[in-house]
DNA sequence: AATTATAATTGGAATAGTTCTTGATATCGT
DNA sequence: ACGATATCAAGAACTATTCCAATTATAATT
């Protein structure tokens, strides 16, 4: 087991072991930055950021990281598009809406009382595993 | 074993001209392709369809295609998470459930009167240029 | 602690869907 | 008909992601 003993930034305390997934020091790394940076990362920004703290860190081994904490429901997978898969520690369910100028992308939640089997037609006896919203427009500057 | 006969479907009356685009020869064919075949078929899936009218197209040719219908409105771009693009015919406001036994793409429409703004808690002055509400999951077989 | 077994990591090669490029062909406006 | 413009075909190029083989780390067992 390794002593953390001094370090100075604000350190997020994460388990050895999520969901049951072990958390080595790669996918510790890379949780930690998406808990950190809420700008919903793609691999390759998570992979460039981690590279601070593990210089070794590979590209594959930052996508073998975040598909292990999507697996085990840790983090979400969020794609707009055919653009890169970005990545988002926010588990409640919610959409995205992605301003197209500015480029954020900005976490949107379902007004209180709301789930989707009450406003959608679903098909007879469709259970749902994964939903995914994703809006695209602007932001009115008023 | 289901015996894939392309049956003579009716033929669909397309106008030269459809929202300021050109309707060329490969354009109505890939167009025709989408409105017999709701099947939310791939760039890949029209490619070989088309082949039976037009034996010389090329797959780019397909992909101009359906970005030029996209562009204009007259068919919708759908994305699963990081599958190939399927393209759909239906205009209205809806989502898509993915019923990933069988393989099956659902048309989801909303409840009568619902409207995303009702439902959802967008970022303030959000103009919403597309949505795009994907499920997926499985049927219960009763 | 040493040994074996299992899992994770690395770096590079491979893959797949899509886009780009170039030259040919068709269509439009005059 | 003529030049300008748009579309097409074929294949090369691109890019995000996955796969693979070899190495390293961790866990389990003795």
């Amino acid at each position: 087991m390794v002593s953390h003993s001094h370090e100075h930034s604000p350190e997020i305390e994460i388990p050895e072991e999520i969901s049951g997934l072990r958390m080595t020091r790669q996918r510790q790394e890379v949780y930690r930055i998406l808990q950190q940076e809420r700008n919903h990362p793609t691999a390759n920004d998570v992979f460039m950021r981690v590279k601070d703290r593990l210089p070794n860190i590979s590209l594959a081994t930052v996508y073998n990281c975040l598909e292990a904490l999507v697996q085990h429901g840790i983090i979400r997978q969020v794609n707009f598009d055919r653009e890169s898969s970005r990545y988002c520690p926010n588990l409640n369910e919610h959409g995205h809406f992605h301003d197209e100028v500015t480029g954020v992308i900005h976490d949107v939640d379902f007004k209180p009382g709301i789930h989707l089997a009450d406003v959608l037609n679903l098909p007879p006896g469709a259970l749902i595993e994964d939903v995914e919203i994703t809006l695209r427009g602007k932001i009115a500057t008023a």
